[in-house]
DNA sequence: TTGCTCCTCACGTCACGTGAGGTGGC
DNA sequence: TTGCTCCTCACGTCACGTGAGGTGGC
């Protein structure tokens, strides 16, 4: 049975002779021999091992996880945990990317909307889409929670119209009061408001933010700063979201 | 004036004290003074500094392309440039990243048929896998090819039959005539046949692919091995693909 | 004998984390 | 004086890349 080089084995998987030799100082692919000169001499198997490395390693699946799996007496099992894993790393690594590519482009439209922009400028810009994802996420929360208590509502209507039991419903129904208010509460928290006039941003009061005016995004308020009233915009409040 | 110290920046930017006095070594985010016992102390400023650092850093641009936009004296053409780029990097992550979860999920199906999987048994799976992946990107390459030429046939065509011109057309059939050979010579060296009797891979004489019986991924050819006939399926050959 | 390949140190990468041992500041 | 915070080394992380200086093998 024909031997090979370290050279060859790193030719044949696509991979630099460096990384060959990192692999028997890791342990996960040792030479069956040595030559006399002390070169690594590599077995037809070896070659397939080192293939099977780089194709876990092509995955991402770091060097201490294939020791592990090669450690192991029970190999399969720990494949399909390192797999599973590994399934979940990817995903969030791609949905974290996707979300700064998304705050990427939002940037550079900010940025080219201006005629120059310096690194102080960027302050600004910065704190504009901060508030604009968290302002994002609180009204995922809600519309979420929402779309939930919605389906537990009608659920509950189904099973009194169809099965004539109707506690669950009213159950249900005191509930979704209580959990309103709830909501509510965190809403007026999780947010301030922005006085067109004067710029001020303030907290009014959660009777005056209740009963008031409003569209998606402003509510018609009286600014304590400048008493201007008008519809003001809604902004993340500064303390302690998230 | 009030001065933050280093915790209070490191608190008010959601990052570690650590890193905090990185940036100063790395000079990005010198502080403004030092106390008389050495102690960092930021100004307002510097807050806002490392507020930024922190958003770009968010997005993973390097501390160096960070250092470099605060040393150009344009600074505007330096974000616009940088941002392009990481937007590029951010991207063909996702993608690298698409492709291994794709890659994961099947290695996860193949392995899921299996009762029981080693390391060494991966081998197999891992080349099957490969020749998959090469097949697609065969595949995909003439059919992005037939696209584009029919799109060029049916242009001339239209030019002919809107303006009476005709020889666009002419030397477009021509040429696709010629690139018609080319990519059967092309689709003929990438691919290899498989025996479904005796598993025997064998690369058949031109003439007897072009002109056999065939399916979407098989073709009736004689296995020179074993003498069977019937069809045979397609594999991305050994050689210098890619 | 001449190239070419391979060998072993050993430092560099990148953005910090994590102690150790000492001190400032309220 | 007692905690708490901060300081500076300095090593560790991860998977190699990149020389330097020396040698094996055809």
């Amino acid at each position: 049975m024909s031997k090979y080089t370290t050279g060859e084995i790193a030719k044949l998987c696509n991979v630099s002779v460096r990384t060959v030799q990192y692999y028997d100082t890791r342990g996960i692919l040792v030479p069956t021999e040595l030559s006399e000169g002390g070169r690594r001499l590599y077995t037809e198997d070896d070659l397939k091992k080192c293939k099977v490395i780089c194709f876990l390693r092509d995955l991402d699946i770091p060097i201490n996880s294939i020791a592990e799996i090669l450690a192991e007496p029970n190999q399969s099992s720990v494949i399909g945990l390192l797999l599973q894993r590994q399934k979940q790393i990817l995903k969030s690594e791609i949905e974290s990317n996707e979300q700064k590519l998304q705050n990427i482009e939002l940037l550079m439209k900010e940025v080219s909307a201006k005629p120059s922009v310096s690194f102080n400028s960027l302050s600004d810009i910065a704190g504009i889409m901060k508030n604009k994802n968290n302002m994002k996420k609180i009204r995922k929360n809600l519309i979420l929670m929402a779309i939930i208590m919605g389906l537990f509502e009608y659920g509950t209507l189904a099973i009194w119209v169809f099965s004539g039991i109707w506690w669950p419903f009213a159950v249900g129904m005191s509930i979704t009061v209580i959990l309103s208010i709830l909501f509510s509460a965190y809403y007026y928290k999780a947010v301030d408001y922005i006085c067109p006039q004067c710029n001020n941003v303030f907290k009014p009061r959660f009777k005056q933010v209740f009963f008031a005016n409003h569209t998606p995004t402003t509510r018609k308020l009286t600014c304590p700063a400048c008493g201007h009233k008008g519809f003001c915009v809604e902004t993340a409040a500064k303390d302690k979201e998230e």
